[in-house]
DNA sequence: CCCTGATTCGC
DNA sequence: GCGAATCAGG
């Protein structure tokens, strides 16, 4: 698949608009991220510098000795250190909303959680709420036993296909993420989806 | 393990 | 110019 002006722009188009070298490559299709990187710093669009290195100190003896090695290291990173700049960088992709009828129940870890109200991650459906009510014996019986074999991840292991569900006391230490494999576009696994999303019709006959 | 971009280098 | 392989990091 070629680079013609039409996949460029849309290229351009996207790393623009913050989107990821892989969700370009998808985008465009026929293509890897790789090239979808390789192409953007060839085009000059890697860190949008429309700076030129002030020629301050020029004490670069071409620190460059890859000489005789196939597989030499590359040298250290050259990171320009200055994040001024940076754009927005809010996400904001939402390919799926959370059905209506669906009501989001808050964490009950056996114990209970107070703290935690704003959402821990942007974008995503996490503002877990003390406020508990009846669920199923059953789901709860579920979750306790789930928590135990939990991965027990921490923030930043999180991932759009890892458990969400928050367990134990942010307050503390003791605080993880569940962390087992999500259920297909839901934001936690099965056993907490079974807790977290109940049918209204539901909650209304076992409250009244 | 999932993902991100950065870099190198044979083609 | 291209991009797979690899690296470095979250």
């Amino acid at each position: 698949m070629a680079w013609t002006d039409d996949r460029v722009e849309t290229l351009k188009k996207m790393w623009g608009d913050g989107a990821s070298a892989s969700q370009i490559a998808k985008e465009l299709g026929g293509v890897t991220r790789n090239a979808v990187i390789g192409k953007v710093h060839r085009l000059g669009l890697s860190n949008r510098n429309t700076d030129d290195k002030p020629a301050v100190a020029d004490a670069k003896p071409a620190p460059a000795p890859k000489a005789a090695k196939p597989k030499a290291k590359p040298e250290p990173k050259a990171k320009t250190p200055e994040e001024t700049t940076e754009p927005p960088a809010v996400v904001e992709d939402d390919d799926d909303d959370e059905p209506r009828t669906m009501a989001a129940v808050p964490p009950r870890t056996g114990n209970n959680i107070t703290a935690l109200r704003k959402p821990l991650m942007a974008g995503q459906p996490l503002p877990p709420q003390p406020s508990a009510n009846e669920i199923s014996p059953e789901a709860l019986a579920k979750v306790n036993a789930v928590e135990r074999t939990a991965k027990k991840i921490s923030l930043m292991e999180l991932t759009e296909r890892t458990c969400k569900w928050p367990i134990g006391d942010p307050a503390t230490e003791k605080f993880w993420f569940c962390g087992l494999g999500v259920q297909a576009g839901k934001p936690y696994c099965e056993a907490h989806v079974s807790v977290a999303f109940q049918p209204m019709s539901s909650r209304r006959d076992r409250k009244r």
